[in-house]
DNA sequence: CAGCCAGGGCATATTACTTCA
DNA sequence: CGTGAAGTAATATGCCCTGGC
């Protein structure tokens, strides 16, 4: 997927001009995106709107919103394909793997530990989450089959040795990186077939996976934001530059307007050229007709055509 | 059918750890 | 070798949706 993200849908909206005065009005809108790939894959793609409107995928599309997203229902036969090619040397491959032979997740202890200290903030969203936690902890024991108090392994039975409390960090290894980032390109977000399937895959548990989506998704998402942010900047100086440039002439027209007659009464046919669509015309606007015409380009050239 | 609640997913902010210049 | 920055795994929290009751 990349971040080919483009830009060219800002087209229709905005540039509200005022029609009978000689402001200049600059707008600017950003309205979803997506790219040419994304949006032949992609149902309704979670938005990805910048902090300001902290919404939902479920949000309307309405509002000033950057969306990227990638789909697919192939991800599962592309992850299958995928992944039980690369599951040999995953399994393998990880050095915090400690039970390569088992061949399931739950290698890691379980991060999770602390969760259960958070308890004590309270609230039922904490107690929900920590339900998740013990979920997730479920199913991996569920996975691994084997798993009573085991499931703490690695990890916490290592900090516990050496008597340090504070969370450890795994490095995934490049061949689960790299998986995960085949799996991303498919598909970013995972329904939990797929978070399970990939993560007995990569001898990670469920949770991890899901973990790595998120970060991918909001590192995603901050890589765009940064784009869009550029892209928005050469916008504004762009229509800065732009009203300079009007108002520039507008300064000249006036000049030149104060330098000659003001009131030049036109025939009652003649031939006029709109200035805004470069057409000829030979009737004036109803509204001008009987009264005498001052040339003014500005004052709203196109209620002409 | 409407309201409530639990469960689940996701976004976001933050923390903690690792790696590298 | 120490250090700060960048990258990233993991955690905490809140919001929304869905399904069951």
């Amino acid at each position: 997927m990349g971040l080919d993200h483009q830009h060219p849908n800002n087209n229709n909206n905005n540039s509200s001009s005022s029609s009978s005065g000689l402001h200049l009005v600059l707008g600017l809108s950003l309205t979803t995106t997506t790219t040419a790939e994304e949006t032949t894959a992609t149902p309704p793609p979670p938005s990805t709107k910048p902090k300001l409107c902290s919404s939902h995928h479920h949000d309307d599309a309405a509002e000033p919103s950057l969306t990227l997203g990638l789909s697919g229902e192939s991800f599962q036969q592309v992850l299958k394909t995928k992944i039980v090619t690369d599951s040999a040397a995953n399994n393998k491959a990880g050095g915090y793997c400690e039970e390569p032979t088992s061949g399931e997740m739950c290698r890691q202890a379980s991060p999770h530990g602390s969760a259960v200290s958070s308890f004590s903030s309270g609230g039922c969203r904490v107690v929900a989450a920590c339900v998740k936690r013990e979920r997730d902890l479920s199913s991996c024991e569920e996975a691994d089959g084997d798993g009573d108090g085991e499931r703490v392994s690695s990890r916490v039975s290592d900090e516990d040795e050496d008597g340090t409390n504070a969370r450890k960090k795994l490095r995934l290894t490049k061949e689960q990186s790299a998986l995960l980032e085949d799996s991303f390109k498919q598909h970013s977000t995972l329904n939990p077939k797929q978070k399970q399937a990939l993560a007995r895959q990569l001898n990670l548990r469920p949770r991890q996976v899901e973990v790595w989506f998120q970060n991918r998704r909001a590192r995603t998402k901050l890589k765009q934001t940064e784009v869009d942010c550029e892209f928005l900047k050469k916008c504004c100086e762009t229509l800065t530059e732009e009203n300079r440039r009007l108002k520039k002439e507008l300064q000249e027209l006036k000049a030149l307007k104060l330098a000659q007659p003001l009131y030049m009464p036109m025939p009652a046919a003649t031939l006029t050229i709109c200035p805004s669509c470069e057409r000829l015309t030979n009737d004036p606007p109803p509204s001008m007709a009987p009264k005498p015409h001052f040339y003014n380009p500005f004052t709203n050239p196109s209620a002409a055509c």
